[in-house]
DNA sequence: AATTGACAGTTCGTTTTTAGAACTGTATGG
DNA sequence: CCATACAGTTCTAAAAACGAACTGTCAATT
C-alpha cells in the first residue's frame, strides 16, 4: 500500500492517518500546540533531523494544518502556525495523552496536569455523545453507511471481519 | 531518537506515539474494532506485508494492547483480541474518525455515519471536561507539570517554546 | 573588514525499515 | 495424494530515515 493511498479511501480514520499518522508529525503537532513555531524550534525540542523536518513541515502545511507565515523580510523567515483545521487536532492530542496518562504512566505519576480555566478545576478529557452527552463506550455505537461509503469500506465498529477472501484492502 | 526512547519521555503524549504512533498499528487497531481477530483477516484487510504484521502484533500483544489467545489446538491458533488498555484507546480512534469527517471527506460526504444506542441519534464525538463538562478548547487549558514532570519536559498546551539553546529533544 | 552566530533550509552517503514474493509447517477435505 | 486454510518466517530489493556537513542571508561583534 502506498501511503498517499490512504487519503483516498473510503474511511476517515485512514484518511486521517494518512495526513498525521507517523510518530514525526504528531509530534510535531504537539510542539505547535505547544507554541513552537520555528524551524530550529522544532529541530531542537524533537531532535528530528533537519531534512525530515523540511518535509514534514511541507506535508502539513500541503494538507493545510499548519500555515507558513513570513515574520521577517531581509532574511525571509517563516513561521508555522496552526490553522483551524490543526487545532481541531485538540481533541486527538488529549485523547493520546489521556491514554498516555491512564496506561502508560511510570511510578512517578503523570508528566503533568491539565487545569480547565472554565471550571477551575484539574480534569480529564472525556468523550460524549454530541447528542445526549453520555460518555461513549465502543459497544453503544452502532455504525452505518454513510453516503461517502463504498461496498466493502471499513467502519469502526461492527461490521463483517471482512471474512478472508478479499484479495487486497477493500476499495 | 531511537523509538523505543519514546515510551521513556516524560510526556504521555510521546509514550502514546511510541505504542500505537506509526500508521500500520494504527490501522490494525481499527480492524481491531472492526471485529477482526485473525492474522489474515488483518492481512487480507489491510494489504500489509505478513513479515510486518507479524511483528506489529507482537508488539501490541507485548504491549498490552492485544492479547494473544488459541482458538484452536491440532495446528496452534490464535487470535488477537483487545485488551481493556486496548479497548480504551476507542476516544483515540473517534477522535481520528471525527477529524477525517470533518476535514477529510470528498463531494459525497461521510464514508460512514455513528449511531448511540444510548440516544438512537446519529452523533458526532466531542471532548468535554471530566469536571463540568463543557467542550474543551485548547485556549481553555492551562498545564501544570505533574509528579511525573521533569524539567524541560513537554506539555500540551502552554509552556515556553523551548526556546533554542537545548541541544537536543528535553530528557 | 572579517568573523561569528542565528536561522532555515538542502545535499549526500550510510543505516534501518518496508515492500513483495516465496517458502515452511500443520491439519482438514476431497 | 493433492489442494486449501491458516499463521507465520525468510530473503532480496526498494524506500525512508539518520547524521553530518554544507549553502545562503543577514545582524551583531571583533
Amino acid at each position: 500500500m502506498k501511503w498517499d493511498a490512504l487519503e483516498e479511501e473510503p474511511c476517515s480514520l485512514a484518511r486521517t492517518i494518512g495526513v498525521i499518522g507517523d510518530r514525526w508529525s504528531l509530534l510535531i503537532l504537539r510542539e505547535c500546540f505547544l507554541r513552537t513555531r520555528r524551524f530550529e524550534g522544532f529541530q531542537s525540542a524533537l531532535g528530528i533531523t533537519r531534512h525530515l523536518l523540511a518535509e514534514r513541515l511541507k506535508k502539513l502545511v500541503r494538507q493545510g494544518v499548519l500555515r507558513r507565515i513570513p515574520y521577517q523580510e531581509s532574511p525571509k523567515r517563516h513561521e508555522y502556525i496552526l490553522t483551524q483545521k490543526g487545532l481541531d487536532l485538540y481533541p486527538v492530542m488529549m485523547a493520546l495523552v489521556h491514554w498516555g496518562d491512564t496506561h502508560m504512566v511510570d511510578e512517578r505519576g503523570r508528566p503533568l496536569l491539565h487545569e480547565h480555566r472554565k471550571c477551575g478545576k484539574m480534569f480529564d478529557p472525556v468523550m460524549v455523545c454530541s447528542e445526549c452527552g453520555e460518555p461513549l463506550l465502543a459497544k453503544e455505537v452502532h455504525t452505518h453507511p454513510g453516503p461517502g461509503a463504498r461496498p466493502a469500506s471499513a467502519k469502526l465498529p461492527a461490521g463483517k471481519p471482512a471474512k478472508a477472501k478479499t484479495p487486497k484492502h477493500a476499495t
